[in-house]
DNA sequence: GGCCAAAGTTGAAACGGTCCAACGATGTAC
DNA sequence: GTACATCGTTGGACCGTTTCAACTTTGGCC
């Protein structure tokens, strides 16, 4: 009955869809031209330019996207894959990398794998079908042959938090971090320590583990000297209550704890405090990333910081030089050094030893 | 039992780049059978589908999702914009809509708008461009035009915790949730309250206040039993600090203290724990939003629970709903009813008032 | 006025999929 | 044996853009 489109239904089904060739009728020139104004403006005289100019803003043209990749071109776009979007760590990192693409021109869009492989490569092959400039990965396994795959398929891919010879990467030296933490707290006089970790799967808790050995080693302390609790997931804050308690439990004379991540020590420190265990007093505990919550916490946490903003505008700059200029690009791996931050969970240990 | 990565060099990009054409020729069939094999599985017949599958796997083929849209489809992809990704509350949220997007089969793409209208539109056009299913937004401005201007071009919209009649929204009470906060504050004896914000230009902070006025006039007081400090950007712990201090300068004889959000309120207990304050002694304190760290920290926080998760979940619901049934989609308000978690920043306020 | 280069514009051929009408093969009913 | 329904497959039209060779216009120069 009532067929007439211009009725006044409020209904969003009136879509028009817009194409370059209505915008080019509109403005009286042709295709071509509309897609020069697009993509190439200078080339275009300045008064067609404004008329195409004026027909998009009227009809309300958009670019279809899809489309104007067929002709063998690449997006605008970089996918950001992390492990775990409500670690502040990954969210400072994504702020990098979205600052170094929008220098470019480029844009980011943030994928949560929540560790989880099968997710990670569900966003692997949405990426890859999108035909994203390239991919920016903090993976759950640097092995997987995802990643090749990824590569083979023309998608480049950078790695974070983990290298390999054939890709570029941009890591923390995770050791040395580890090293830094131990020898502090082996400097105020601590000799017997525990490293709290979530899964020791994610490499670079196990780096940082293999910094603390080291440090214990460099002093001729071994293995006798260092208890490890490890935990299922990336290291959460209840993970790190769990932890405080399976310390007092233990009972075992340890006064020094290296945490694997800020938010392991924040509610090592939280649950502490709970419990009545004065810190720095009782136990002194050194974080991982410098988080801002590091800073902020009622008792500051001394950690180890992390360039989290560097490192993810450096990440971002190395995809898109590596796409840019695919042909002459060397794989570089970019290591950053982190940095001990004093604050106020550790101090010297007083009583025996 | 090493391989020999080494022996060619590595392609600079050799990219085969393979279509559903090879495809089809592999596996000795058309494009339009392997096209059925990609969309309607079942109509194929069983041998001829897994050789289809087959060439698949292994010519390593995947599809051109900008195509695939050209015949009018709609991706598989949901835009989700916010006001501030180091925010728990939203990652918290984020990964409510990626759960009810994955139950549909669907992806979200997060974008961070920082709180800036340049940024967010940027994210809009390029959402738009990409023929996204639709965007859900916490928006700087829910006035703003280029909401509008998106649906306009066909791309379904939900906003996040700001409302307006024609469109779909999901929004927490936080009228309720403000007189909540303060109600509790005033059954403890307090009398005397401060309000510490983010800019009141984002509108939930605005309501949480109206219903903090709420509760303070259901009692006879008025706007002398009430201070507001209000900080510049979303409200930070580093703000939260700097609320601390500039409540200790005033000594305005104010005891409870009710906070914006959560990290706020976190940021003002850690200053006053530091300043050597007691919390709920002296000040009482009652966040809002429930994060995690709220629960986590050394002194548990009173805070007003939002239920964040529910909140993603059923805004990716809706605009799945919008973009599946557009014809017959009539647009709702969903409003969430928050709840008060009552932990150990507040007490009774004992002298006399 | 004739010639030429530069500047601006044009139309059509890709690009890689989806969709669909038409087709062939096979089975079933009478 | 004929008519018909079902199932699976096929090829080509089409989607919206970019690219590019060819074309037209303009203006400078001798």
């Amino acid at each position: 009955m009532k067929q007439s489109p211009k009725m006044r239904e409020p209904q969003p089904s009136a879509a028009p869809v817009i194409t370059i060739r209505d915008v080019a009728d509109a403005a009286k020139t042709s295709v071509g031209t509309v897609s020069n104004v697009l993509n190439r403006p200078s080339v275009v005289a300045p008064a067609t330019r404004s008329r195409v100019q004026d027909a998009i803003a009227e009809l309300g043209f958009v670019r279809h996207a899809g489309a104007a990749l067929m002709r063998g071109g690449r997006a605008r776009t970089i996918g950001l894959i992390v492990l775990d979007i409500a670690n502040p760590f990954f969210t400072e990192l994504a702020r990098g990398a979205e600052a170094a693409a929008r220098e470019r021109d480029h844009l980011v869009i943030l994928c949560n794998s929540d560790e989880d492989p099968a997710q990670e490569q569900r966003y692997f092959e949405a990426l890859a079908e999108q035909r994203v400039l390239g991919v920016l990965v903090s993976p759950v396994d640097e092995r997987s042959s995802t990643i090749d795959w990824m590569r083979e398929r023309g998608t480049a891919v950078v790695l974070l938090e983990r290298s390999r010879p054939d890709y570029c990467s941009v890591q923390a030296d995770d050791i040395s971090g580890g090293e830094l933490a131990a020898d502090h707290l082996l400097d105020l006089g601590h000799r017997h320590l525990v490293y709290v970790t979530g899964s020791l799967a994610i490499g670079q808790y196990g780096n940082r583990l293999a910094g603390v050995r080291r440090a214990l080693s460099r002093r001729g302390l071994g293995d006798e000297a260092l208890e490890i609790l490890e935990y299922g997931s990336t290291g959460t804050m209840k993970e790190g209550g769990q932890a405080a308690a399976d310390i007092l439990d233990r009972q075992s004379g340890a006064t020094g704890i290296v945490c694997a991540n800020d938010l392991l020590a924040l509610g090592v420190v939280g649950a502490l405090a709970r419990a009545g265990v004065s810190v720095p007093g009782e136990f002194s505990i050194v974080g991982y990333d410098d988080i801002e919550l590091a800073e902020q916490n009622a008792l500051p946490l001394t950690t180890i910081r992390q360039h989290k903003h560097r490192m993810g505008f450096a990440a971002a700059q190395l995809i898109i030089d590596e796409a840019e200029n695919s042909v002459q690009h060397t794989h570089q791996q970019i290591v950053f050094q982190p940095e001990l931050i004093v604050r106020m969970t550790t101090a010297i240990h007083e009583s025996g030893s």
